[in-house]
DNA sequence: AGCACGCCGACT
DNA sequence: GTCGGCGTGCTC
């Protein structure tokens, strides 16, 4: 493939900081990539064809405006985001003069670090998606925001029968006008509710009853506070007494004090205090302040002693010098994070800056806790979760290049830090770090690798069930690169494998007592819990300690079903069951989709056959909670999933109730198995094994075999040993053997096989296209389109297989019909590509399509 | 995205 | 003839 033209890793755009900021720059022009579906084309094009359409600008004399800033510039009726890209000193012969616009602000300036461009065109080009998709989930939100039609109502010159002289439409519109309190609604949301709204609004316009306007993009800005700063100590005659006290507590705080609390403190107002300005005593300037998260204080705390494998691990990364992926393979409860920190430490030293992705920013408290405590205010997080301001802050703290540490999720994989020295993705086998949608469908882990090669400096992987993806890369880089250069060390990619075999303290790994359901029942135990779970509570309750149960679903029973007819009652917008929730006596009895949250109110009769005999199905973790209190009515219980960790802190809250121990069990879903640590932890309980083990795609058994791992690794991380009891109905899976021998090797081995007999990742690629519609046929039609445009042929001689069309395994979310079509690609070649701009032309705007490149989820 | 323009079918 | 639907194309 040939570099387009327009690729942005130019001199020019790589160091948007360079000369440009101090040189008077005499360009009257500039080229800017605009934030504007359709002026887009595909990001990978056929050769020389510019891909990228980039529109001219007339710079205003007052503004300073250099490649890599992001500015505000009119596009058609409206303001939208732009990048400044090339800076013009003549207009291109075939743009006319008058048709020049100017650039309308700056919004940003210097908002990329160097050779971050090249991180982006990366990720434009392996996920397909236009270079301002790609830029747009870098970038804090709120920055490129563009203005906004919107509709006003205009009471007073309304009549009281205005109905009666409009058209079905305008009349419509005005009705629903009149029904919002503001009578205020953007241009798009009157689009999308009334059919054909343009018209009707035109008609109303005419009667001057509505008037249009176009809100301007409010920008995310930084938060300016007033500060007063003493110039002037000694008194003077011309102050009053009120004054001179003030002047006395501003010198005693140091001569410099925030407005707000110099106020405060002296009980005054701030027309005193800016009286005292007038006299030049005081100045009082606005300063940029961070929108910080406070997070609570936490205890320092010293580096670790090491166990030899960590002290190894260590040497062997502190030595490194540049590019290099390493996996950490350490088991549940090694002391990854105490190597990571350790790790850290130098890099600091050195003036770089760190960054630590994590499946889950709110689950692990724990971990943000333990660096705070080693490395104080020089920690800072960053994920989705934050506030528009917050992100923003931080990332423009970030861009000063100062020596700190960035844990994030995902979305910090693009954290602007111009002196990164080392990457660390902590459970790098979480499938949180890929995002299914929007575009692009990236896997942090992947943007990372290629951070890290871009920067120079290392990638650490750790995991306790690494991905077979990592797996296989280290070791067969690592055999390439002893093949073919056995003496060399500069062969490229450098690979290492670190293993942490043990526990810390030489804590032996929990024995997994695996029981087999089957036999239960058969021996006359119909309830959800074992004999031997059931003795192992007992014993937990009279020896005071505390354990975890996992269930798979939140919720208390997966469906409800009548007992007369057999009907189950589904979700209205999903092809799923809906799911009974219900908490405690009190509480109201409701129905729940999990997929499109959709919630009624449990019926007392089947809406079918009216029936008053309605059954549960399927435990969730409520049905588990509900079943400890009949069978251990003292066992105090703390259930952990979704639906109690809604609210901000939530986690955190009911994590230190436990530790605190205000309760015995921490009955929970999928979030205890996210590098949870509790030492007090000895008993785990595995209510069944089963849910996870039957999912029809490839990765149904990595993925039980991790989920299932990391819960067990929860017991007997402290002084006191574990034990875990896994319940199943087939005891003889080859996961359950593996997760019961805690044999990583073992299943790795056999999984592999079975992925490269298939060809399936990590081997072969895949590639998913997701088709949705709200129109079932439209999307069944245009995925039959597609599939056929992407059919091999004689002639296209493609490399790749074709799966599907096939509709999703629930074909119906959110009232969306969803189609899917998987492209296999052989390994060792270099796949030959569709057209993608051909495949996404066949695609009629009522169908969304995105194409999923190495898709984790298929659901 | 948001808006104009232009083409086709249904009606005063 | 004209109104009102919607597909197509352009925005520096």
């Amino acid at each position: 493939m040939s570099t387009p033209s327009w690729i942005l890793s130019e001199p020019i755009l790589a160091e948007p900081a360079a000369p440009y900021d101090t040189n008077f720059h005499s360009s009257r022009w500039i080229e800017v990539l605009v934030d504007c579906p359709g002026t887009q084309s595909e990001a990978q094009e056929r050769e020389n064809v510019p891909a990228q359409k980039l529109y001219t600008y007339r710079l205003p004399p007052d503004l300073d405006v250099n490649p890599g800033d992001i500015l505000s510039v009119p596009f058609g009726a409206q303001q939208v985001g732009a990048i400044a890209i090339r800076l013009l000193d003549r207009l291109p012969s075939d743009l006319a003069s008058d048709k020049i616009r100017d650039v309308e602000d700056v919004v940003a300036k210097s908002f990329f670090p160097p050779g971050y461009w090249n991180l982006l065109n990366r990720l434009s080009q392996y996920y397909y998606t236009p270079l301002m998709q790609a830029i747009k989930v870098a970038l804090p939100p709120g920055l490129l925001s563009r203005s906004s039609r919107r509709i006003r109502l205009k009471p007073e010159a309304i009549p009281p029968d205005a109905g009666i002289f409009l058209s079905p439409t305008a009349r419509q519109i005005l009705e629903l006008l009149q029904a919002s309190k503001t009578g205020d609604y953007t241009w798009q949301h009157i689009n999308r509710q009334v059919r054909g709204a343009t018209r009707g609004l035109r008609e109303l316009r005419r009667r001057g009853w509505v008037e249009s306007y176009l809100e301007a993009p409010r920008h995310t800005q930084p938060k300016l506070k007033q500060a007063v700063t003493l110039v002037v100590s000694e008194t003077g005659l011309d102050l009053t007494p009120r004054q001179q006290e003030i002047l006395a507590v501003l010198q005693r705080q140091g001569g410099e004090l925030w407005l707000s609390e110099l106020v405060e403190t002296c009980k005054t107002t701030p027309s005193t205090i800016k009286a005292l300005e007038q006299k030049s005593y005081v100045v009082i300037q606005e300063r940029e302040v961070l929108r910080k998260l406070s997070e609570p204080a936490v205890a320092d705390d010293r580096p670790k002693a090491l166990t030899p494998a960590q002290a190894a691990a260590l040497e062997t990364i502190n030595n490194l010098n540049g590019f290099a992926e390493v996996l950490l393979h350490g088991i549940t409860g090694s002391g990854k994070t105490e190597v990571y920190l350790q790790a850290i430490a130098p890099i600091l030293e050195r003036g770089l800056s760190a960054l630590v992705l994590v499946p889950e920013i709110g689950l692990t408290p724990q971990l943000t806790d333990r660096f705070r405590a080693r490395f104080g205010e020089r920690v800072c997080v960053y994920h989705s979760a934050l506030s528009e301001g917050e992100r923003y802050d931080t990332w423009r703290q970030m861009l000063t290049g100062e020596p700190q540490i960035i844990i994030g999720t995902r979305s910090a994989v693009f954290a602007p830090l111009p002196k990164l020295g080392l990457i660390i993705l902590d459970e790098e086998h979480d499938s949180s770090f890929k995002q299914d949608s929007p575009a692009p469908t990236y896997h942090a882990r992947t943007v990372a690798l290629w951070r890290a090669e871009l920067i120079d400096c290392p990638l650490i992987l750790g995991s306790a069930t690494p991905s077979l993806e990592s797996w296989v890369e280290v070791h067969k880089a690592g055999e390439r690169e002893a093949i073919q250069n056995p003496k060399s060390k500069i062969q490229n990619p450098k690979s290492y494998y670190l293993s942490l075999p043990e526990r810390i303290q030489s804590r032996p790994l929990p024995p997994v007592e695996v029981v087999d359901m089957r036999q239960e029942l058969r021996e006359g135990n119909r309830s959800i819990f074992s004999r031997s779970l059931q003795d192992a509570l007992q014993q937990l309750q009279e020896e005071r300690k505390q354990g975890i149960l996992f269930i798979h679903r939140r919720g208390h029973s997966t469906f409800v079903s009548c007992r007369s007819c057999g009907y189950v009652i589904e979700c209205p917008n999903c092809d799923v069951s809906l799911a009974y929730h219900h908490t405690e006596d009190r509480a109201p009895e409701l129905l729940r989709c999990h997929y499109c949250n959709f919630i009624t109110a449990h019926p007392r009769h089947c809406p079918e056959c009216s029936s008053p005999y309605l059954k549960f199905f399927g435990s969730g973790t409520q049905r588990v909670e509900e079943e400890l209190k009949k069978q251990f009515p003292q066992l105090r219980v703390i259930r952990f999933d979704s639906d109690t960790t809604r609210t901000k802190g939530s986690h955190r809250t009911l994590l230190s109730r436990f530790a605190n121990r205000e309760a015995d069990l921490l009955v929970g879903t999928q979030m205890l198995t996210k590098g949870l640590d509790l030492p007090q932890v000895t008993l785990v309980g595995i209510v069944a094994a089963d849910g996870l083990l039957y999912f029809a795609d490839y990765r149904a058994s990595e993925r039980a075999f991790q989920t299932l791992t990391q819960v067990a690794g929860r017991a007997g991380r402290g002084d006191d040993p574990g034990r875990v009891i896994l319940q199943t109905y087939t005891p003889e899976h080859a996961v359950i053997r593996s997760v019961r021998l805690h044999d990583y090797n073992a299943f790795s081995q056999a999984e592999l096989l079975q992925r490269a007999t298939n060809n399936y990742p990590p081997y072969g690629r895949l590639i998913l296209l997701r088709l949705s519609s709200i129109d079932a046929a439209e999307v069944e039609e245009t995925a039959e389109l597609v599939a056929a445009e992407l059919r091999p042929s004689e002639e296209r001689n493609n490399s790749y297989e074709i799966l599907g069309p096939a509709p999703a395994s629930i074909l119906r979310v959110a009232n969306r019909y969803r189609w899917q079509i998987l492209l296999k690609f052989p390994s060792g070649t270099l796949p030959e590509l569709p057209d993608w701009s051909l495949v996404r032309s066949l695609s009629p705007a009522g169908v969304s399509l995105t194409i999923d490149v190495d898709p984790l989820n298929f659901i």
